[in-house]
DNA sequence: TTAGGGTTAG
């Protein structure tokens, strides 16, 4: 066999100084040694091979050189080539027992790479070899049986162990961990610290960081903080342990929904044991828990601190600046990412996507998905949920379908995404297709939310006989978002009847919902039932419950701008009502003509009675035009649905001014561009 | 002085 051009020895070095355990090599090989053949595997320059001349075979390397390769190459982590020279060293040779720390390496490479198939031809030639097997070898050995998901083997190896120790107890807590069975770890925990008196040698470090994962993946918060009462009792250890202790109590604090807690770790940790890991797990703490604010704190803490970020610190990032709406900061800490030589992982091109998506940017959106080196069922979803609910349908119906031709296995949030996607857009008849399709695997089985969204989409088309056709139908209770659905529809094609019936379910299931009262209140002022309406205002009377007012944001250079209807209390307020007014003159010499008085099911009635001329919307609107560049895109956030009036006037705003507005209403978002909005006028 | 140890997306 031609040495050189085997794939793992090309990374080969001589066998010299550099061996990292040669007192374990030397005595149990004791071998004859063979430089030659050792010289025989450092790398050679490339040589132009002459076209004549055939090559030399070269002697195999003997055993030594290849048992040193072989802890080399798993010393340096390059576990495949460790596996490769095992199979070299075993092809066409008799079987030959290998010394001890050559198991070791080929033990520590076949976990690593969890290979069962090299799992079983290591752990058979180190049984066959008749090397004598401790209690370090058996722990070895039962890992990577777990590690590779081999149960049985694992079982049967901690079965017959003569003598087990703590690390036995870690190594087995590790893998029922990974099999999903945290309680029966933190179970095994229990018992070692017991019969360990409480403290002392048994618990180590690494047991008990193992003790906490259980307890994370439990998510239990008592058994959490009993594990820190342990790490506190067991007294400071070596700073290595230390920082990962911290690290996997912060991490435990933080996915048990104790963030403040898991803070108070990050800061008892001394500044030289916070890593990138332990920074990087403080801001996943805090989006976990929607606390974007305090992310972008941290994260500035973090650049002045001088950290390394890693890829993880910008895919962490990427979700708190799309969930702030930061685009410029996004894109700086891409730009940041690729100067660094950094490759955005799956991650976190996946929130670039969808940040991208949120923005409305979904020409941008798109080639971050074209140019992902992987995509996952993620990605995908992200990219056909991002066309849906900017009102681009036929594009999200695309990309499903390429994602069915590509053969991927399309999953519950992916049918939401399309199904949504032809709510939003008014496709019922694709709709109506794909929720077939689904109905029609068991696997995808349409669940509440699904029929939630068919519902809307058959109301909002006036078919509200199928609608409350499927609410009688579903194969389940009805739950509170379809019959919201139902409501929605009747109140907008006006089936008094149906809406009642709705609401008054709706009511019946959430009783503390304020919006729910709200509906219901202005469908009985609608159809004139004021005795039925006084009684909603009493019930909200007695249970103190208050309807909050209405109103919008507009963010400008990163700021936000609150108002109220006929809101009169910003500094520039004449300035706004003089540009308000001008611009409807504007829009009226346009062909703007007011849409007739529409009672707005979430919004107070007495608000309502208003002039619509100063809808909140409107006022922000306003404020935006005045205080930004032409051309600069408008954003408006708001707490209530926009009523067809407001709807009108934008698309109108847009045509005269040339700006692009985007406005969030309660339940989704419109692309107002040149008058047309992206909702199609459905909403 | 060694086997078991930490973070992410729709």
């Amino acid at each position: 066999m031609d040495l050189q051009v085997a794939p793992p020895l090309g990374t080969l070095r001589p066998l010299a100084s550099t061996h990292h355990r040669p007192k374990a090599s030397a005595t149990a090989a004791p071998s004859t040694s063979s430089s030659s053949s050792a010289e025989s595997l450092k790398p050679r320059p490339r040589l132009p091979r002459q076209p004549h001349q055939s090559p030399v075979p070269r002697p195999r390397p003997s055993l030594p050189a290849l048992c040193a390769a072989i802890e080399r190459h798993a010393a340096a982590g390059r576990h495949a080539d460790a596996l490769d020279v095992f199979r070299l060293a075993r092809a066409g040779a008799p079987f030959t027992p290998l010394p001890l720390a050559t198991y070791h390496s080929l033990v520590a490479a076949a976990a690593a790479l969890r290979d069962p198939g090299a799992a079983a031809a290591v752990a058979w030639h180190m049984e066959s070899s008749g090397s004598e097997m401790g209690v370090y070898e058996h722990n070895l050995v039962l890992a990577m049986y777990l590690r590779c998901g081999m149960l049985g083997e694992a079982r049967r190896v901690f079965e017959g162990m003569a003598e087990r120790n703590g690390v036995t107890s870690g190594v087995v807590m590790g893998g029922l961990v990974d099999r999903g069975r945290p309680r029966a770890a933190l179970a095994v925990f229990r018992e070692m610290w017991a019969e360990a008196g409480g403290c002392g040698e048994v618990a180590r470090p690494r047991a008990v960081v193992v003790a906490v994962r259980a307890a994370t993946a439990a998510g239990s918060v008592p058994a959490g903080r009993q594990l820190h009462c342990c790490v506190v009792k067991m007294g400071p250890c070596d700073d290595d342990g230390d920082r990962y202790l911290s690290c996997a109590l912060l991490d435990m604090y933080s996915k048990c929904g104790q963030v403040d807690e898991a803070r108070r770790v990050f800061d008892g940790m001394a500044p030289h044991q916070r890593t990138i890991v332990a920074w990087n797990s403080m801001l996943a703490g805090y989006v976990l828990h929607g606390r974007s604010e305090e992310a972008l704190e941290l994260y500035h803490e973090m650049r002045g601190s001088g950290v390394d970020m890693d890829q993880f610190t910008f895919s962490t990032m990427l979700r708190v600046f799309g969930r702030l709406g930061l685009l410029e900061h996004a894109k700086q800490a891409h730009a940041g990412l690729i100067q660094r030589g950094l490759p955005l992982d799956i991650v976190g091109n996946t929130a670039l996507l969808d940040l991208y998506c949120k923005w409305g940017r979904m020409e941008d959106a798109r080639n971050v998905f074209e140019r992902m080196p992987k995509r996952n069922l993620i990605s995908w979803n992200a990219l056909i949920a991002g066309y849906g609910y900017h009102g681009m349908g036929d594009k999200a119906i695309e990309v499903f379908e390429r994602l069915i031709a590509e053969g991927i296995v399309p999953n519950h949030v992916t049918f939401l995404a399309v199904l949504n996607a032809c709510r939003f857009s008014g496709l019922v008849d694709k709709g109506k297709r794909i929720f077939q399709l689904m109905a029609r695997n068991p696997k995808t089985k349409p669940r509440a939310m699904h029929h939630a969204c068919v519902i809307e989409l058959f109301g909002r088309e006036g078919l509200l006989d199928e609608a409350y056709l499927m609410i009688r139908r579903a194969p389940f209770t009805p739950t509170a978002n379809m019959w919201g659905a139902l409501l929605t529809a009747s109140r907008v094609h006006k089936n008094m009847h149906l809406a009642k019936l709705a609401a008054e379910q709706l009511l019946a299931m959430e009783p503390e919902k304020i919006n729910n009262y709200v509906v219901l209140l202005n469908l009985y002022i609608c159809s004139g039932r004021q005795d039925d309406a006084c009684k909603v205002v009493e019930t909200l009377k007695r249970k103190g419950l208050c309807i909050s007012n209405a109103c919008s944001w507009v963010t400008i250079k990163k700021k936000d701008y609150r108002f109220f209807f006929k809101d009169s209390l910003h500094p520039q307020c004449a300035e706004i009502y003089r540009k308000l007014d001008t611009l409807m003159k504007e829009i009226k010499e346009a062909g703007y003509v007011a849409e007739e008085n529409e009672l707005l099911p979430d919004i107070h009635p007495d608000e309502q009675n208003i002039s619509r001329a100063y809808h909140s919307e409107r006022l922000a609107i306003a404020f935006g035009l005045i205080s930004t560049s032409p051309c600069t895109p408008l954003r408006i956030t708001q707490s209530h649905h926009l009523c067809r009036d407001c709807h009108k006037i934008i698309k109108f705003l847009t045509k005269v001014t040339k700006r692009e507005i985007v406005v969030r209403d309660g339940s989704r978002f419109h692309h107002f561009r040149l008058g047309i909005c992206s909702c199609g006028d459905y909403w």
